[in-house]
DNA sequence: ATGGCATATCCTATATGA
């Protein structure tokens, strides 16, 4: 199983670099960032024809996110993280799909820093925080993938001298990153790669691209019921190099769910073993 | 301190992104 987040930069101006994408790597799950759509421009039957189920959060100009699932339709189970109603930035959405628990993100950027974006978006990651207690404990198997507009260290970035101000790097956004990371939750592309420089998005300017001046900021991080599984993760790069690219390339992990660790039985229901159904 | 580029919409100008 393939689970892949991707941060599109505007659904509608990159749908034939979504469709090509799916097309050629194929992945069972897409998490979707940054739809910059309303709900009704969203273009499901594309997506429908080239084999994927959505469940989608538009609005608009600005975030919007979406889920994507082949062969099986995804079950929503939240489109809000909980913790503040007048919140209304289409930023989360969690559900089922095939048996895992797959959570889409797109945590806010921040900048400028310091200022009210900084601190929505400490606000906000405290919610997720919050929020992601209940999930990595649950006995589920779990994903949280999206962009976290974090890089985790400086050893995520081509260089981090001139983004030392950068809302990205400040030692409070990656300090909720590291809490969440404590709570039992496994960063993906650091357990399978922890030696190699690894970057998942590079911005328009200066040729970052060209000069491979990237930063890793888009994230699978799974919960200790679905680590076991993960078998590999990496970034497809090739689409960051197409025309028309958007600044962020596809991150995913493949996992093995036969690896599933049986669930723990309550007591309870453990010592009914012997009676047998009749 | 600014800008480099790209997306969106209240579109020949401005807000946002990272």
């Amino acid at each position: 199983m393939k689970i892949a987040t991707y941060n599109v930069n505007g659904i509608k101006t990159r749908l034939p670099n979504l469709l090509e994408w799916l097309e050629r790597e194929r992945p069972d799950v897409a998490c979707l960032q940054e739809l910059k759509a309303l709900d009704g421009a969203f273009p499901q039957q594309p997506l429908l024809e080239a084999g994927y189920h959505s469940l989608w959060k538009g609005q608009r100009s600005w975030n919007g996110v979406a889920i994507l699932s082949r062969s099986v339709e995804p079950v929503e189970i939240r489109r809000e993280l909980p913790g503040d109603p007048s919140d209304d930035h289409s930023r989360y959405l969690e559900a089922a799909v095939d048996g895992v628990m797959v959570v889409c993100l797109y945590l806010p950027n921040g900048n400028p820093q310091p200022g009210p974006k900084f601190d929505y978006k400490l606000a906000w990651f405290e919610r997720l925080i919050a929020h992601a207690e209940g999930l990595c404990g649950s006995g589920h198997p779990v994903v949280m993938a999206g962009d976290y507009n974090v890089v985790p260290t400086d050893f995520d970035i081509y260089n981090p001298r001139s983004w030392l101000k950068d809302a990205l790097l400040q030692p409070e956004s990656r300090d909720c990153y590291q809490r969440l990371l404590q709570q039992g939750w496994i960063d993906s592309i650091r357990q399978l790669h922890p030696d190699q420089a690894i970057f998942t998005f590079w911005d328009y300017f200066r040729k970052h691209w060209e000069r491979d001046a990237g930063l890793r900021i888009d994230h699978l991080l799974l919960n200790p019921r679905l680590a076991p599984c993960l078998l590999e993760a990496g970034v497809d790069r090739w689409v960051r190099g197409q025309a028309h690219a958007s600044d962020h390339a596809p991150t995913w992990v493949k996992l093995d769910r036969a690896r599933l660790a049986p669930q723990a039985v309550p007591a309870a229901r453990k010592s009914r073993r012997s009676s047998k159904p009749s």
